[in-house]
DNA sequence: ACCCAGGTGGCCC
DNA sequence: GGGCCACATGGG
């Protein structure tokens, strides 16, 4: 069923080419700003740091706060996520002298617990962390997934590893398929899955919304 | 003017 | 373990 929609999606939509960065680390950076942001915010504040030359951990990890912070307004809850990319980016160069591909060489396991021990990183952030940056297969769980599925009748409540068990289960175990699949869910979710839905012209045949 | 966005953490029960 | 709430800018 899941790889059933995941074909409607695609061919409603096409490729969806996530994750849309220059590098490892703007991914991790993008995906703490977009926390309850959108992209179109995020894009502004990725830019500034990056004229500032800011987008390495190594530089990141030395930036004063009050200045980061201004470069980040755009995205919302700028104190917070200013904090939180410092403070990450220090432990990066602290740990692993700012080398993703070490803090990246471990077992999924193992780097999801590592990522979701930092302040700031939640399981969507984690997830997406891991699959668009570190090329490991897992499927991040976000809003609009919880409620495509519970719109569609596939869940009930909002469980996270739940859901992400059961989309693992039966989606094929390959890293393209997983990052278009999450893509193509949140450009459902904006398109047509609103919290006031727009059913309209929705590819997912299967939805029961629509049908009550 | 109100609602929402590619969440997370803290506090309460 | 679940139910609230603060966090904040910017677009519809």
């Amino acid at each position: 069923m899941l790889t059933r929609i995941y074909e409607e999606l695609f061919e409603y939509f096409g490729e969806q080419n996530w994750w849309p960065a220059e590098t490892e680390f703007e991914v991790i950076i993008g995906a703490i700003l977009t926390q309850q942001a959108t992209w179109k915010q995020v894009e502004k504040s990725i830019e500034n740091l990056k004229k500032e030359n800011l987008l390495s951990a190594k530089n990141l990890a030395t930036g004063d706060v009050r200045h980061v912070q201004k470069l980040v307004r755009s995205s919302g809850f700028y104190k917070q996520k200013s904090k939180r990319i410092i403070n990450l980016s220090k432990y990066l160069v602290g740990k692993y002298g700012g080398d993703l591909k070490k803090f990246f060489d471990k077992p999924v396991e193992e780097l999801r617990k590592e990522l979701l021990e930092m302040n700031g990183i939640g399981k969507e952030t984690a997830d997406s962390i891991i699959l668009y940056a570190a090329d490991k297969l897992i499927f991040p769980v976000d809003a609009y997934t919880f409620r495509i599925f519970e719109r569609i009748g596939f869940i009930s409540g909002k469980d996270y590893d739940n859901l992400q068990q059961l989309v693992q289960n039966e989606l094929k175990k390959d890293l393209k398929i997983y990052g278009e699949f999450h893509a193509l869910l949140v450009k459902l979710g904006k398109t047509f899955c609103k919290t006031t839905p727009v059913c309209g012209e929705c590819p997912i045949k299967e939805c029961e919304y629509r049908r009550n």
